[in-house]
DNA sequence: TTGTATGCGTTATCAT
DNA sequence: ATGATAACGCATACAA
């Protein structure tokens, strides 16, 4: 069925080794112009294809690269798999897109899953938590992953042992907070995802401390938990709802909550911006154009997507690199100034 | 640096063949119980991991499969993506991403990778153009795919002799159509995307025609063209508003095609849905709950992702099968009633 | 420059 | 049930 290199060295009458070399082009070794041709002619004819399986065995090294996200169709994390299959693509490799689906343990088994594959690196693009067992054990994996000869890059904070490409989230929800005291607001709430999600917790803590700093108080029952995505949005801000009076604006640490704390606020009869203000993180593209305008803090996710996957590819030196990310804040339409 | 099967079988003191046979069980031979625990205990010791390359070499077929996008960060592929790795992780089988960065051209090239890859499926989510040329260079290439043990599945068109999941476009246009014409829209124009898309076509020709039906007649100049993307829908509702009178309503034949447009409309000075109406394709979730509400033509794009995944991996019979998939009418506050 | 032979890590065939 | 040993498809050290 599949036409190996021995047919194509038999058919152009040369060697196994001359196809090989007429072929891939042996970085040390040349080989003489017609034969060259006869063995390419003869692979065209025959509709040859290197197996890059048996290449990946025979040289000891993959072209593959792994890309695990919790949720693929989560706008945050495909923009940061666009740079990633850009940069991939640009290093000549393929990129074998894993999904937790949202689970994190399942980070575990996709990292051991990559390392079977001989993936030549992995970008792990899902945030940490804050869960010491959990991250020991992730960071083993990679270790071993390492030692084995393969590089690893993360996307989120410096706690794997691991080079990682550190999103400005504090500064950015600092930045945030400055901008919308100076906008006016004073009652504030926040829907702050889950309690030990290490990005959800800089973001929350970083705002309601400038606030704080500010003068401006954010009381523990205005700030929400709930899960990082729609769902987590809307179920805080269902309950944040439910509990108290309308705070003057809600901050939700990432913009698809942000969203679906849009949801509970129309599905209780109130409106943005004319009821409550809102805004958001990360500033995913869907959302630029909407009316009104989610106030966000800007992340370049596919420049996060190609420096995470160029800082995989780099030789590694010795301690783990940093590649820090600015942040920028956006004020659109759902935060107006208040009167 | 990485450790072998043939590692494991020394330190485990049996022959490769058992070692092999108690890792990964052989579907024929068993083997015993105390030497299979030796043998995995040895694995474990040393952190065996297989190779999955050279069992790819060995059994003759991989785990992988191919899923070719155009842009990865659009959320109409990045939906049908999550459906993929879903259906995919199911059967096994590793996800291999593919974007042609809009480029339908790098379809050929992005095949014959997944080829040398041995993936043993392919799912091309991308629309087909009407391109006689390019149609046929890429059923010649999936022929040969085919032939050489793949199999393949498309989004869209059975144009290429290929199983095929065909999503109801011009049902859904017809009944988008009649919806707005019922809500008294009469005034229409179409933003049209590229006129070889065949999906673009689709929707534009049988939502023209079942306005025709009722009576009202879209004049070409209000059918603009252009790209089947965000900036594609700007760039043509600019046009749309630079060429004359605002029309009552327009119709983008996909959801980020309708974000372009709004972008446009306002930076004209303009409102949805107080100076003009909109409608789009596709629901895409990120724009479920923004405000106001487009109107549009839902596709369960995940379930989409899922059944082109399950067609490429079902064993092919002989003609090409089709998997239809219907469309549902969505109507939101971007298109209310005329009074 | 070309060809021969060996090795890559695994599975599968064949004796035992 | 276990173990040599030959594939698998390709790259490469070595010899010619």
């Amino acid at each position: 069925m599949a036409v190996t290199l021995s047919d194509v060295a038999r058919e152009a009458g040369v060697s196994l080794a001359t196809a090989s070399r007429a072929i891939n082009g042996s970085p040390t070794r040349t080989v003489r112009a017609d034969l060259r041709d006869r063995v390419l002619a003869a692979a065209e004819r025959l509709r040859y294809t290197p197996d890059a399986n048996a290449q990946a065995v025979a040289r000891g090294r993959t072209t593959s690269l792994g890309l695990v996200v919790h949720d693929i169709a989560d706008p945050y994390f495909s923009s940061i798999a666009r740079g990633v299959t850009h940069a991939a693509g640009r290093a000549g490799l393929q990129v074998i897109l894993a999904s937790t689906e949202q689970d994190p343990s399942r980070e575990l088994e996709i990292v051991e899953l990559l390392r079977r594959q001989r993936a030549r690196a992995i970008v792990i693009a899902g945030g940490r938590h804050d869960d010491a067992d959990a991250t020991a054990a992730l960071a083993a994996v990679l270790a071993e992953y390492r030692d084995s000869g393969g590089a690893a890059a993360l996307v989120g904070q410096p706690v794997l042992g691991t080079d990682t490409v550190q999103i400005a989230n504090a500064d950015g929800a600092r930045a945030l907070a400055r901008e919308l005291h100076a906008r006016g607001y004073r009652d504030v709430a926040v829907l702050a995802g889950p309690p030990t999600h290490l990005t959800a917790r800089e973001r929350r803590e970083a705002f309601v401390d400038e606030l704080a700093r500010l003068g401006v108080r954010v009381p523990d029952e205005r700030v929400v938990a709930g899960a990082f995505d729609h769902d987590g949005g809307a179920d805080a801000m269902r309950s944040l709802l439910a509990a108290g009076p309308v705070p003057e604006l809600v901050f939700a640490v990432n913009d698809v909550m942000a969203l679906g704390a849009l949801t509970a606020v129309r599905a209780a009869g109130l409106g943005v911006p004319d009821d409550l203000a809102l805004a958001g993180f990360d500033d995913i593209t869907t959302l630029r154009d909407v009316v009104p305008g989610l106030t966000t803090v800007r992340i370049p996710l596919e420049e996060v997507g190609v420096a995470a996957t160029e800082l995989a590819l780099e030789p590694a030196g010795g301690a783990p690199r940093v590649v820090p990310v600015e942040t920028h804040v956006t004020i659109r339409e759902s935060t107006p100034a208040r009167g």
